[in-house]
DNA sequence: CAAATAACTTAAGGTACCTTAAGAGGGTGT
DNA sequence: ACACCCTCTTAAGGTACCTTAAGTTATTTG
């Protein structure tokens, strides 16, 4: 059952057989039905979370009740609300299953121990973190330099089966744009 | 002339003697004048930079030749083309000085040796990426639900410094809106 | 210090994308 | 099996922001 989570960490760190036995001791692994708020703006977030098999999405409610998708995490991703996860701030996001899921979960005080008591773990972090941000940063360019029907044609090509996996309304608002709008798009092609 | 970077450094991890003595031979400091480009796209990034005074911005040129501020890195801060830096990629952005700078650079066989040698730089670099990855969240979550009048409002007030240094032009293309746009926006007050 | 160059502004006309509305199709629950 | 709700689509009218152009003010350069 943890092979999978496991074997995303052994991409970037070699565990020896007790290091292996901490981490797992520390995670906890749930499984959480379709539509669920993991996560709701203003709650402390307490977890980070792998997803082991389903799809998460994290979204932003803004003050005029629109919501921008800020990201999907589907089987063999991290996700949650980073900068509040890490700095102890309340949730400025919402995190949902869009499929019943199976996620493993570590508390803030058990991410905390990972770290101290295998210090592997600052490498480990440190790359998901390298990759978290330029990943990010590449959207930012996207944003900036692209067309709607770009960033759409993009983001299929970068995300196959994420796109197979959410709803057309969901993709529109990760790339800030109305799902009509995103509907006129998609209609010249096939 | 250390003395910046080190503190810099200790914001997050605690040096040895041994270690500081390390760490400052494997960086080279470097001034440079304005308007010098430290990088251009399809060059091999070779270098991390601190910035020990002046200011650099990184920028993207699209298709149709329009630029796109990445970001702004002044006093106290640490800036490269970080996708390409870490996978051994061609550049896809430039890096220029907006003045007279001076620098601190990290080869990238000295960024390798450098964690390899003082695994605390592990937990050093993965908290900046960390940083560095919520705040393009952040700037990715403005851009999605702000209009351009709020992201620029947000920009001074979260980077006042930043604001003072560089050109309206430039601060126009990281907003991701036209110089003359920004003009308009900025007509009303005062 | 003049001359060139770049930054900034203003304004008119244009376009990418939004808003509102309404209808067709597909799940979901009772 | 019906009603309900949500997704997706289409279309008409609207707006935020762009393009082009031209003038003014800084800044750089010879």
């Amino acid at each position: 059952m943890t092979d999978r989570i496991l074997s995303n960490i052994a991409k970037h760190i070699q565990l020896s057989e007790e290091e292996t036995i901490v981490f797992t001791s520390l995670v906890v692994r749930k499984t959480v039905t379709k539509k669920t708020l993991i996560l709701q703006a203003d709650e402390d977030c307490r977890y980070l979370y792998y997803v082991h098999s389903g799809a998460l999405r994290s979204y932003y409610i803004d003050k005029d009740g629109k919501e921008s998708t800020i990201m999907f995490a589907i089987a063999d991703w991290w996700i949650t609300d980073m900068y509040c996860f890490l700095n102890r701030k309340p949730a400025m996001t919402y995190l949902e299953t869009i499929e019943e899921s199976t996620i493993f979960q570590i508390s803030r005080p058990n991410f905390d121990l990972l770290l101290e008591t295998v210090p592997k773990f600052e490498r480990f972090f440190r790359i998901l973190m390298q990759n978290a941000y330029t990943r990010e940063q590449l959207r930012v360019m996207e944003n900036l330099s692209l067309t709607a029907e770009e960033r759409y044609h993009s983001f299929v090509r970068k995300y196959p089966q994420i796109a197979r996996q959410v709803t057309k309304k969901q993709i529109a608002s990760y790339l800030g744009i109305t799902p009509e709008f995103l509907s006129t798009l998609r209609k010249p092609e096939i």
